[in-house]
DNA sequence: ACATAAAACGACACATCTGTCGATTTATCG
DNA sequence: CGATAAATCGACAGATGTGTCGTTTTATGT
C-alpha cells in the first residue's frame, strides 16, 4: 500500500511521549501511546540504534529522548523505522527503476519523494508535540 | 514501503502489450513483458474481473483488452489490483486516521493523495505504449 | 464424442510486517 | 554478593505480497 509503515505512526506517537530529561519505561509509553508494548520495544531498539534515543537497563532505567525534540524530524524516525529504502524509487514497487523505459511515471514520482522528503524533514518532533499539547487542552 | 504494489508494475507493464483486437496467452505475455507467468496469470484474473481485460478459455482463447488504450488509465489498473485501499488513508500506515489529533501530517497527505491519483488519472496506457514504441525505435 | 488448448483454481512455499511470549542480559541498590 | 528491575534477545504465530505447481474447468476443432 502507498504508505510507510505502521511502526513509523507508532514510533511518532511513542516519542511525542518522551523527555530528554527523564528515564521512561517502555509499558508505560506504550500505554500513554496506544502502542502494543511487546511491538514497541522492537521499535524502541530501532530508535535506539539511530541515535534518536537512550535506552537504559536495569532499575532506574528506561528511554528517554537523546536530543532534543526540535533536534528531531519525521525524515530521522521514518528512515530509522522502515529502513534506507522507505520510499520506493519506482512508483510501482520496481526495486530499480529504469528510467522512461519502464516506468512512465519517473519523473512526477521523483518530484514527489522530494516533496514528501521536504516535508517529513521540515516537521520536527518538537512541533507533533505542540500539537498534541494544543489538542488536549481543547477537550 | 511508500510506493504501489510489485504486481500493479507488473500490470503496467503486461498491459502494455496487449491489444483490443488479438487475444493473446499468458506465458507470451509474460515473456514480454518480463513478468513471472503464473503470478501474471493472477495478476490477469483481477484485470478481467475490474473488465480491464477480456479473458478467453479454450483454444483460440487468451487476453485482449476489453477497451481502447486511450480508455484505461494507471488508476483503473492500480485500483484493479491492490484493491480499494490502494492509497492508504494515512501517510504513517494508520488504517483510520483521526485527523490532526493523531496524524501530524493530515493536511499535508490528503493534499498529496489527490495529487498522485490525478496524475495517475490522467495518464491513459494509451501514452504508456507510445512511450514505450518511442523507445525501442531509438534502440 | 473426443482430444486439445487455454485460463481458472487450490495448495503450497518464502519473505516481510505485525505482534506475543519467555528467557537472558545488564545495571542498580541494599 | 544477592535481589530486583529494566531493556534485550530469540522463537514463534498470523496476515499479506510474491511466486510456483499440479489439477480442473471451459471452450474449440476434428
Amino acid at each position: 500500500m502507498l504508505c510507510l509503515s505502521q511502526g513509523v505512526g507508532y514510533a511518532v506517537r511513542a516519542l511525542a511521549c518522551l523527555k530528554v530529561d527523564r528515564f521512561a519505561f517502555v509499558a508505560d509509553i506504550a500505554e500513554q501511546a496506544h502502542v502494543p508494548p511487546a511491538y514497541l520495544a522492537k521499535i524502541f531498539k530501532k530508535l535506539s540504534d539511530a541515535g534518536i534515543i537512550e535506552s537504559r537497563r536495569g532499575p532506574g532505567g528506561g528511554n528517554r529522548l537523546a536530543m532534543s525534540s526540535e533536534e528531531i524530524t519525521l525524515l530521522d524516525i521514518a528512515k530509522a523505522v522502515d529502513g534506507p529504502d522507505w520510499i520506493g524509487e519506482c512508483l510501482f514497487g520496481a526495486r530499480k527503476c529504469e528510467g522512461p523505459d519502464l516506468c512512465p511515471s519517473h519523473v512526477f514520482w521523483e518530484i514527489e519523494c522530494k516533496r514528501i522528503t521536504r516535508h517529513l524533514k521540515a516537521t520536527t518532533l518538537a512541533e507533533i508535540i505542540r500539537m498534541k499539547t494544543q489538542n488536549e487542552l481543547v477537550r
